[in-house]
DNA sequence: CCCGATTCCCCGC
DNA sequence: GCGGGGAATCGGG
């Protein structure tokens, strides 16, 4: 799965630039690395949308290629998930993520 | 207009 | 220094 591929599937749903952007940013994140919702929306251009993120996350098109339980909110503390923050926690642990 | 998978600032102790 | 409450901000129904 390339980066041009899920944008491509992305532009299908006919979402706001903002969207695409956060939802690329997600699929980009290395494996056992978390970034919060904060920085996620720092890096597409609107710092304080991390609600906007959080949301987009919630509707997540495409939950299969995106890497949702990557996204945590800041300081060490979990953030949600629309499977349950025990399976958040137990696919984090999985991966042996550090950050 | 109201809500949500958040975050930051200001008080009070 | 720590915990609680309220406001700010973005997209969607």
């Amino acid at each position: 799965m390339d980066k041009e591929r899920v944008r491509t599937l992305l532009l299908r749903y006919n979402l706001t630039d903002f969207e695409t952007k956060v939802l690329m940013r997600t699929f980009d994140i290395p494996k056992g690395k978390t970034v919060s919702y904060k920085q996620l929306a720092a890096s597409c251009g609107r710092p304080r949308a991390y609600r906007a993120v959080g949301n987009i996350m919630h509707k997540n098109p495409l939950p299969l290629i995106i890497p949702c339980h990557r996204v945590v909110a800041s300081g060490r503390k979990i953030g949600g998930y629309a499977y349950g923050t025990r399976m958040k926690k137990l696919l984090l642990k999985s991966e042996g993520a550090t950050a």
